[in-house]
RNA sequence: CGGGGUGUGGCCCAGCGGUAGGGCGCCUGCUUUGGGAGCAGGAAGUCGCCGGUUCGAUCCCGGCCACCCCGACCA
């Protein structure tokens, strides 16, 4: 492609509406162009990239016995009724109604659909394993888009779905699903870790995320520095001190006028912060409930969220703690027996805490789980952070940034159950198909490689991603011995297979050098009076800026190696 | 949905109660050519939308919309 015909320009200043890295290069590299808030139009160097990153994945896919398919993108809402989803995603669902005024989603999943048609061509073990896949736009109506591509509403998803008959069939196909993941990632050039997740909307048992780590990512994950345990912050787990030298000593009141953070309780009453109950309150599915949680710990809301089995929790508004005859700053759970109360397990390992005493400017000394209070359900609800103890092998964890670029869920049989997909074991017993689920987000992972790499110049495209593998510049291209010279070495690379853009503009150097560093395609070729007089063409890495001049009859084989075409 | 911000040629922005300006980009010509060149000429804007105040509104007031950022959600 020469690039006096390519569609698309550069610009040379930032956008204005940008604030991520890969979002700001994209838009001035011509790359993209937003069409609504999380909507975007891919130009051709965008779309290339894509291109190459989903044949990635499907070579990578094809590999482990995955087959193809393609599932349509609009689906009547009762499919999403039956499951139980449409209130699971809630307002990230698209509903749209056709002429006959039937309710139609966008999809943003396809377990649904898929299930069903498995259900209608499945019906033995002898059908089974199966996994199946497909690259989709797929529409979830995010309550915040951002980041350009990192965040999006629409957006291309490979999904993979597996059908298997028991738990252990199952297992062989999530490891070779992460195989291939891993290979994904490696070949994009990505440096991704895989954590332990949440599996959120999805349900299910196990979940694994792929995170591209970089500071700019959106999900925190906790790494532990010893022995490879690494989990998001909404899943991770950790190790927590216990409390309980000495014995139970009786509840005693004690005036704590204005006190109301667990800071000031800690410094007032002369204790460390451990020694003191936290009670937030949550209005849990509507309903009010407190959390209660050791004053040197914080709530995991996503934790506290499953604990609870509840779709929707959110912190309650003073107010509303108010109206239930509750003190926000005095108040604990100590007889508050009308009261739902989520306990994390950090108070029941530790004795004589400093509570609430639902009293205007009091708190009690010496409260104790069981003893003065009990919950409906006590377990880890606790957010780690930086520098606890590994619950695996008691080193420190330590926390990183990253973007979530894949997800793998084993779903075991909720949709197949609920949808009814079964099959016949060779007894002749019906059982639900067990299930796993597999994302990557096509789009998010070329913005997450851009995040990855680049520097003050623009985008250091990795070769397997990269629209075009050169980069071939000729400057004073109106001289006819620069012009037929760079001509020549165009039509000889295509020939050889190799992708390369032609800077064939009559541009001045800066205007070519700048714009080359910026799409940061591998292989810059420089043609030019000076080179020329060598007999020789500049090649440079765009990622070690290394440069040298190769002699003009060497300069496609050495490109050849370089890019290894 | 709460909090904050911004809407002015393709892009980045300035401006002001008297009917719109700069830089970049674009077009033409001449000059220039290894890191976003120079000179001259030119095209291009319902000043986000609706209403109000006013002799007159891009500017002031009200409402709405869009987009961005910060929080609750996800590939």
């Amino acid at each position: 492609m020469r690039v006096s015909r390519l569609f698309g320009k550069t610009l040379r200043d930032d956008p204005s509406e940008a604030e991520f890295v890969s979002h700001k290069l994209m838009v001035k590299a011509g790359f993209i162009s937003q069409v609504s808030s999380g909507i975007y139009s891919y130009l051709p160097l965008a779309w290339r990239s894509l291109r190459k990153i989903e044949n990635i994945i499907r070579e990578e896919m094809d590999r482990i016995g995955a087959q193809e398919l393609r599932l349509s993108a609009l689906q009547p809402r009762e499919l999403y009724d039956e499951s139980g989803r449409t209130e699971v995603f809630g307002n990230d669902l698209l509903t749209l109604e056709d002429r006959r005024g039937r309710p139609l989603v966008i999809a943003p999943t396809h377990e649904e659909v898929l299930t069903n048609i498995v259900k209608a061509n499945v019906s033995s073990y002898k059908d089974l394993p199966k996994v199946l896949y497909q690259i989709q736009t797929k529409f979830r109506d995010e309550p915040r888009p951002r980041g350009g591509l990192i965040r999006v509403r629409e957006f291309d998803m490979k999904d993979a779905y597996s059908f298997d008959v028991d738990e252990s069939g199952l297992e062989d196909t999530y490891r070779s699903v992460i195989a291939a993941y891993e290979r994904i990632y490696s070949r994009c050039g990505l440096e991704v870790i895989m954590v332990e997740a949440d599996s959120g909307a999805m349900g299910g048992g196990g979940s694994h995320e792929f995170i591209a780590l970089a500071d700019s990512g959106e999900d925190t994950v906790l790494i532990c520095s010893d022995c490879g345990y690494a989990a998001n912050a909404e899943k991770a787990i950790f190790l927590k001190s216990e409390l309980t030298n000495g014995s139970q000593k009786p509840l005693k009141e004690i005036h704590t006028p204005n006190i109301k953070t667990i800071n000031q309780l800690a410094n007032y009453a002369g204790i460390e912060i451990q020694q003191t109950l936290k009670s937030v309150f949550y209005m849990v599915d509507g309903e009010l409930a407190v959390a209660v949680i050791r004053g040197d710990l914080d709530i995991n809301e996503v934790k506290l969220k499953n604990a609870v089995n509840a779709s929707d929790i959110r912190l309650a508004e003073s107010s509303e703690v108010r109206n239930a005859g509750l003190l926000p700053g005095f108040a604990s759970p100590i007889g508050q027996d009308d009261l739902r109360i989520i306990a994390d397990d950090s108070v029941e390992s530790s004795i004589n805490l400093v509570a609430g005493a639902n009293r205007e400017d009091y708190h009690v000394l010496n409260s104790n789980y069981d003893r003065d209070f009990s919950a409906e359900v006590i377990t880890d609800i606790s957010l780690a952070k930086d520098g606890y103890s590994c619950s695996v092998c008691e080193s420190k964890l330590y926390t990183q940034r990253g973007i979530e670029l894949g997800h793998v869920f084993k779903l075991g049989t909720k949709y197949s159950a609920s949808l009814g997909a079964m099959f016949l074991d060779e007894r002749d017993q019906q059982h639900p198909i067990i299930m796993g689920s597999y994302g990557i987000g096509v789009g998010r992972l070329l913005a997450a490689s851009i995040e990855q790499k680049n520097d003050d110049k623009g985008m250091i495209m990795s070769d397997a991603i990269a629209p075009y593998s050169v980069w071939l510049s000729a400057l004073n291209i109106e001289k006819e011995e620069i012009s037929s010279e760079a001509e020549l070495l165009y039509s000889e690379l295509k020939e050889e297979g190799v992708e390369v853009l032609f800077d064939d503009r009559e541009e001045s150097a800066g205007v070519k050098f700048n714009d080359a560093d910026l799409i940061g395609l591998p292989v810059r070729l420089v043609v030019s009076l000076r080179n020329l007089k060598q007999c020789a063409v500049e090649v440079m890495s765009r990622g070690t800026s290394e440069s040298k001049l190769v002699h003009r009859d060497d300069v496609v084989d050495f490109v050849k190696e370089m890019i290894k075409c």
